[in-house]
RNA sequence: GGGGGUGUAGCUCAGCUGGUUAGAGCGCAGGACUGUCAAUCCUGAGGCCGCGGGUUCAAGUCCCGUCACUCCCGCCA
């Protein structure tokens, strides 16, 4: 073992099948037992922990150093292993069968007080705490467990695409602003000052140059930098499972995924089926209000609106003559002790979200409804197939807001009512988005995903006559209501191109100055290609079971993306600026305080 | 940019309708104890109640502002 020559013959964890052996462990105090004879220390390394006995008539002299230890020092010991008495075994840790009788101790590093404990998980000190102290927070073993199941994630994707021929391949950081979609980070150029690099948002435009290029299959853990606010699933710098492929369709890219995800899962002990069952785009919204559903468990969206349309419900009249929908959900036994004002803050939840209103109702014991437009909703209860105790929940909008709406409703019922069962795993793909969405603010057709993606070959006559009617052959992995990953098949025909270009609005020059380089290369012999992108901090997030892609990056930022740590972002000298040509307008930040 | 939550000892928290000397557990320091495993027992130190302003006889508590952290919307593939 590496380290074996001065610090370690055994890891903590491994002296367990060293019993009878003179062993060697290094690492950290984690906890100590003094009974002013005997000392007892749980000496704590990465492996895990192994009890060290101290006797006083055995080893006086490491036993007077063992009573000047702190929790967190870090010690060698040698010593025997020995088998423990039966009545002092501890089967709480892995190695409670045998502990390690000290001879002799060498403190290595003497610690001051450390800011929070590590030994006790009991109390989570507060995340910026945490983060301050990331390299203590990291001693603690859900952390650690945490990058190591990373570290297990990472290795097996490297496994399955390197055993299918795929090369992986860096790309640049420093590269070239191509104003699309998110906010880009910038660096100046000192070199040629008033230019600037910008991070890449994604290596999208470098992985379809490597097809160009002939490698065929590729793949990178590559970083990403996007500008934007955070929040818990989403961080400044952020990392990728990037895939592209040649000579691929769609399903090709899919299976591949699959397998990619079937090992990912498998390390952290988790069996998924294949294949993915696959949606449309459009019937995602239809019965989940969601382009990315979550399919633990049902409550699925219902459409009342032809029966609405024959009430003399003037509000639901009016929007069914406008040509809105009547749509609603059953809350299975939420019902009970739902009170009028609890009602109407439903109501209220649902106007926030952009609805015009909503209606509630509980199915009673008698099978009525107990609503307040109860009159009105005559044989709702069995269209839905609602029974005595459940909650349903209508609302009448156009198609689009009633749609959105009850999908989020839909997640918040599920959570707000425990109707989600806990280790359940729903993988899905969702295909034919649309190519493009209308930009009402800019009058004008937007590509949905970017403007390579290829339109479905079916629609591709109406790119003009009806965009809004085109699919993308572009595809999104879902898993338990989170986006884990999206990619598509790439143009490769410059006829299409231009025709996509032309119909999101983007002029020939204006699409030349921009991607250029990637259109000429496109005319040089391009193959069909296509890829993914797998979002690797929010997959070990769920594999983990943590609230926060932060709990499983090493050294995350805050979510005013600052790094408590190091302090980073920080104000650089008027040396530097001046090397670079770059001069602040922000006012002078005030002394911190707090 | 907008909305919600939080901020009291090194850490996690309690502190009621404003009231006299701001508490607990853990940690830390000193002591006792030879088989514990969250060891136990005794003693002690430790507080700009985030910061600034206001109301009041009196503010940890009420009001205004501000900062930090956090969740969500906007934004973001």
């Amino acid at each position: 073992m590496i380290g074996a020559g001065r610090y370690r013959t055994h890891a903590a964890a491994g002296a367990a099948d060293a019993v009878g052996e003179s062993v060697r462990v290094s690492g950290w105090v984690h906890r100590r037992r003094d009974h002013g004879g005997v000392i007892f220390i749980d000496l704590r390394d990465r492996s895990g922990i192994l009890q060290l006995v101290f006797h006083p008539e055995q080893a006086p002299e490491a036993h007077a150093a063992a009573e000047r230890l702190h929790l967190e020092d870090v010690i060698c010991v040698d010593g025997e292993v020995v088998r423990r008495s039966e009545d002092t075994v501890n089967p709480r840790i892995p190695t409670g069968e045998v502990e390690l009788a000290v001879a002799t101790m060498e403190r290595l590093a003497e610690t001051e007080p450390v800011p929070f404990s590590v030994e006790d998980e009991s109390t989570e000190p507060s995340e910026e705490l945490r983060l301050t102290y990331r390299y203590i927070d990291m001693r603690r073993p859900r952390r650690l467990a945490a990058l190591e199941l990373r570290a297990r994630v990472v290795r097996a994707m490297r496994r399955v695409l390197d055993d299918e021929g795929f090369l992986e391949v860096e790309t640049p950081v420093l590269t070239r602003s191509t104003p699309e979609g998110a906010r880009d980070f910038l660096v100046p150029s000192r070199l040629s000052q008033g230019e600037w690099y910008a991070l890449p948002q994604s290596p999208q435009l470098f992985k379809q140059l490597l097809m160009v290029g002939g490698l065929e299959r590729y793949y990178q853990i590559a970083r990403c930098f996007r500008d934007e606010d955070l929040r818990a699933d989403r961080q400044p710098e952020f990392t990728q499972l990037d895939v592209e492929a040649s000579f691929v369709e769609p399903a090709d890219i899919e299976d591949l995924t699959e397998r990619v995800l079937v090992a990912c899962f498998a390390e952290a002990g988790i069996e998924i089926p294949v294949p993915f069952p696959r949606m449309g785009y459009d019937e995602a919204l239809r019965r989940f209000g969601s382009d990315r559903p979550d399919l633990r468990f049902g409550m699925e969206i219902q459409d009342w609106t032809e029966a609405a349309g024959r009430t003399d419900f003037a509000v639901f009249t009016g929007v069914v003559e406008a040509g809105g929908v009547v749509r609603g959900l059953v809350v299975p036994g939420a019902g009970a002790g739902v009170s009028r004002k609890d009602g109407d803050e439903l109501m209220a939840e649902a106007q926030a979200l952009g609805a015009k209103g909503l209606v509630w109702a509980i199915v009673q014991d008698d099978g009525t409804l107990r609503s307040p437009v109860a009159k009105f909703l005559d044989g709702l209860a069995d269209a839905f197939g609602a029974s005595p105790g459940d909650l349903i929940t209508l609302v009448a909008d156009d198609e689009r807001v009633a749609s959105e709406v009850l999908g989020t409703l839909r997640n918040r019922f599920a959570e707000r009512w425990d109707l989600i069962p806990a280790d359940t795993w729903a993988p899905l793909w969702v295909e034919d988005f649309p190519l493009v969405g209308w930009n009402a603010d800019e009058e004008r057709w937007d590509a949905l995903h970017h403007p390579f993606t290829a339109p479905h070959p079916d629609d591709i006559g109406r790119i003009t006559s009806d965009p809004g009617s085109v699919r993308s052959l572009a595809y999104d992995v879902v898993l338990n209501g989170l986006e884990i990953g999206g990619g598509s098949i790439r143009i490769h025909d410059q006829a299409v191109q231009a025709a996509v270009f032309e119909c999101i609005g983007l002029g020939a020059e204006e699409a030349e100055d921009r991607f250029g380089f990637l259109l000429r290369a496109l005319r040089l012999g391009a193959p069909p290609h296509g890829g993914i992108a797998l979002g690797l901090d929010r997959l070990v997030m769920l594999l983990a079971g943590e609230r926060s892609i932060r709990d499983v990056i090493a050294f995350p930022k805050t979510a005013t993306g600052a790094d408590p740590l190091t302090g980073a972002p920080a104000g650089v000298d008027e040396v530097q600026l001046t090397e670079l040509a770059v001069r602040s307008t922000a006012p002078p930040p005030e002394a911190p305080e707090g």
